[in-house]
DNA sequence: CTGAAAGCGCTTACAG
DNA sequence: CTGAAAGCGCTTACAG
């Protein structure tokens, strides 16, 4: 609180230049051991540390990357945080974390403030952050999507899970542990939803299952999802592919109301392998992306960038499937 | 991603001098109106943003806070970074978040990086964060502290929810609903957990029920909760108030697995009233604490530190008590 | 109303 | 090996 040391006052106690003290403070080999030793218990007693901004100001890089998210409320990305704050770390970046608290206007503000603090780079990790924003970000520095963005940005780097692998491995499964009437539960119209429907249809017609494909979609039905099971169980639909684990859990809520027990009723399949999913009753079959993953090649893409490449860089990440209690175990053939 | 255009490009571009164009950008009133505009008609054409670090650098101040959480996996803690967002927002200060991944040591680091940015003042959520962590981070910005840490830190500004007459709550619902036999469910030794296990024992005491004052601590039991439960239902225990709804959900979890049915059998109630809370089978009655209040708090803490304040200041707020399906309605004497 | 100057704390050539 | 100097981008007295 009284006011911070500087490197003139490390220079005073240790009886040397200004200069010195910064070059033996960054470990220059020119600075001889004893000298060096000296300066830095000299800093150590007087609890010196480098004024961050001062020096970012001097060489035009603040070693700060900024990770933008929708919320806090969805785990799936704050998973993804923390593996991109570890991949930075070992890169020697801190990371800042911004949220936007599902507001889109607000989520805006909070990429604008962090560029303006003079970032090295931008994660954005939520796909509502507008084209247009992240375009004029990617002017200001290199910018990687985790995700799928509302379309893709010139200049924005991006690695993203295959969503419409991950609706497949789902049916897959499903089909078979003897399952044909395979239903989608799913009222999103975000480009990760439409991907996971448009996975779930398509894997239904390579399963020859075509003639099956039924969409649960609350929003658009403009009914509840209880309706909505109800019709698709007299239907003899006994299988049901959320797109997140969120709505997996919501069918199971509406299963229970109608004594409908899972998975002997009726199987569900979940998506995200959220914390949720594994601590649900039953746990939840769900499909896992590779987190961990997302957020390492996110900073890597980045320093790649950073470093100076020109074109821009796509990846896509395969997710696996998770098997719990809301599917029923695979089916031997006997 | 081209270099930045500075204070000196704008003025170039307005034709004026470098002081007159930082005069101008933050509306000082002795610059005409006209000559004003123009500047900022220049800035803006060249997509001049203003470099906080330079203004930070020469202002001594970074019109940042940091606010640090144990892990972005909490709700409850999530919670309060966006209500001390909000309050901070509207005192012009932009938030910083860091967590430590439930990692004490990584903890320690982000707060140590927090400030070396600098910043203002630092928000701790987070009940693992080290006394002398603490203090030693007070001599270096304001503190306060969200929530109770393992002491109290002089130097350090705290915030409280008051958990002992959160777990009266509980205990006094339990009670008033007819039940006597109440026991507690809690391993945590933390200091937020102690405090409601206190409380619910005086409260106890304080409603006759002394005798029946039961604790199920799996931790020092060093058996399932599972088996706990089973013993306490024999010995006629027909309600549950938990340390947090994690844990009252793991009982309601184990309840199921030997039949017993919520709130039929046994009540439960929780404590954090988390989304969980929300979105359980049954929804849980839980104890709810004054978020968005605890966030405003710390940010006027901060503030009125910032503003010079020597003393330290402790607040304690009360919570209050959110009744759902997991504990019997209210029993109308009748 | 306007311009030249100093300085926030740091790092990096550049002479010694 | 060491010291004096310039400059990162900004703001604020201080003269005009």
């Amino acid at each position: 609180m009284t006011s911070r040391p500087t490197i003139r006052d490390v220079a005073a106690h240790a009886g040397v230049s200004k200069s010195l003290v910064s070059l033996a403070l960054r470990g220059d080999p020119g600075v001889r051991e004893r000298t060096r030793e000296r300066i830095l218990l000299a800093a150590e007693a007087i609890g010196y540390r480098s004024n961050v901004l001062a020096r970012s100001l001097r060489e035009g890089r603040t070693m700060l990357i900024g990770v933008v998210i929708s919320s806090l409320e969805n785990p799936y990305h704050t998973e993804i945080v923390t593996s991109v704050e570890e991949a930075a770390e070992s890169a020697g970046l801190s990371v800042l974390l911004a949220h936007g608290s599902r507001d889109r206007g607000k989520l805006t503000g909070r990429v604008e403030s962090l560029l303006d603090l003079g970032l090295d780079g931008l994660v954005v990790v939520s796909s509502w952050v507008e084209p247009q924003v992240l375009r004029r970000a990617a002017r200001r520095a290199p910018v990687v999507m985790v995700g799928r963005s509302e379309r893709p940005v010139p200049g924005v780097d991006a690695v993203n899970n295959d969503d419409e692998h991950g609706a497949a491995l789902a049916v897959q499964h499903l089909h078979a542990t003897g399952h044909t009437r395979i239903a989608h539960v799913g009222s999103s119209y975000r480009p990760a939803g439409l991907a996971r429907r448009h996975g779930y249809a398509a894997a239904m017609r390579r399963a020859g299952l075509g003639a099956y494909v039924r969409v649960l979609d609350a929003f658009v039905a403009d009914e509840g999802l209880g309706t909505l099971l109800a019709r698709a169980l007299e239907d003899g639909y006994d299988a049901y592919f959320a797109r997140n684990d969120v709505e997996a859990l919501d069918l199971i809520d509406a299963a229970d109301h109608v004594a409908a027990r899972v998975p002997d009723d009726l199987a569900v399949v979940g998506y995200d392998d959220s914390a949720l999913a594994r601590r649900s009753r039953p746990r939840l079959t769900s499909v896992q992306q590779r987190r961990e993953l997302l957020g390492r090649r996110a900073v890597d893409l980045l320093l790649s960038r950073i470093d100076g490449r020109a074109e821009d860089q796509h990846l896509i990440m395969e997710p696996r499937l998770i098997v719990r209690d809301s599917t029923r175990p695979r089916t031997d053939p006997d």
